[in-house]
DNA sequence: TTCTTAATGCAACGTCTTTGCGTTAGCATG
DNA sequence: CATGCTAACGCAAAGACGTTGCATTAAGAA
């Protein structure tokens, strides 16, 4: 038998890892992205930059690491009665939390992290996206099934908050939401 | 009277921006963007690599530079005979183009851009948006005018298009294009 | 306690980034 | 054609960052 490899949690790495995450964090509230560097970091966190760069490899990835644990979402969506009302609350929600200098900045650090370097459940990207997908799951689950109903919201409603938020475009009145639930069910069903 | 500031086209500076261009491009093809460094694209441009710090700041601001360059249309939309027609054949050659390795690097490096940096036309990412915009103005501008159906095609077609190939998804398949932009006019007839 | 292994710290080296200063190219004027 | 002006470039030095081999340490297992 092999000794059980792996990190093991609680242990000096898990230490690490979360002074580095806490100490990234911290610094990117107080300055601008281009202005953290890999040492700066390290310092702060009680580590040396070799660590940082063996265990991320660059501050993309540290960025990215940080930014896909800010996206995660920390509990289901909320219940309304009806799913058109959850899904029109749970997209409100996220549209304000994406539009947030701390979200729109987290989307772009997954963004442009390698999309070459993929873990075994795939990129940091479509980790994210899959984040925003079980939660839709969810609250789709609590209704009468609908064939392709999730990609129907995923394309006209989860898309166009996102899009508007990278592209530096008027972010979508939170008004017009329900207009784009509304659609993404029509189509669904339309089809 | 002041003697007429700004870069003169044709001049020194005009020149050494295209050789910058040309070999950022060319190394684009080559290597990975991790493995390309300012001082290897200023040699194969001849020039030092403090004129691309100054002119670019970074390397990232470069990309972008090219990317937009890439991501600019050189054509006004094909005309198929309808609206309808036009957007479709539209959106198939985007999201042809924005699937390529080629364009899918585009957009990110677009995307990563700085977002204060903003020259007098907007950000990068602005820009980008607008090149869409644009071609789909011109498109809709051929026929009845309706209001307010450029931003259905944005979100409905646009976003989920560039957010599914961001966000390393399975890329929209080309025959639901169609069925996008139908959604998109039908939007806009029934709000 | 002792052993094992993965991960860290240290330190040195190479590369990139930044910056001051002298020079040049392009344009305007006489 | 000669002269002057300005923005931009090349050069070079200094500083900061990224990378790597080696010794050491921490955490768990026997």
């Amino acid at each position: 038998m092999s000794p059980a490899p792996g990190p093991r949690p609680g242990g000096r790495s898990a230490r690490i890892q979360q002074a580095v995450h806490a100490s990234t964090r911290k610094l990117l509230d107080e300055r601008d992205r281009a202005d953290i560097t890999v040492p700066m970091i390290a310092a702060d966190a009680g580590v040396t930059p070799s660590t940082i760069y063996r265990r991320w490899g660059d501050i993309t990835e540290l960025f990215a690491d940080v930014a896909l644990e800010r996206l995660h979402p920390d509990a289901p969506p909320r219940e309304t009665g009806s799913v058109r009302g959850d899904l029109v609350a749970w997209a409100q929600d996220y549209l304000e939390e994406m539009s947030s200098p701390v979200g729109r900045a987290a989307l772009r650090d997954v963004v442009m992290s390698a999309d070459t370097l993929r873990s075994e459940d795939g990129t940091n990207q479509f980790k994210c996206a899959t984040f925003c997908r079980t939660q839709i799951e969810t609250i789709l689950g609590r209704g009468e099934p609908v064939q392709g109903v999730v990609e129907h919201v995923i394309d006209h409603v989860v898309a166009p908050i996102i899009y508007r938020i990278l592209f530096d475009l008027d972010p979508l009145e939170p008004d017009r939401v329900e207009e784009l639930v509304d659609h993404a069910l029509d189509a669904a069903v339309r089809v």
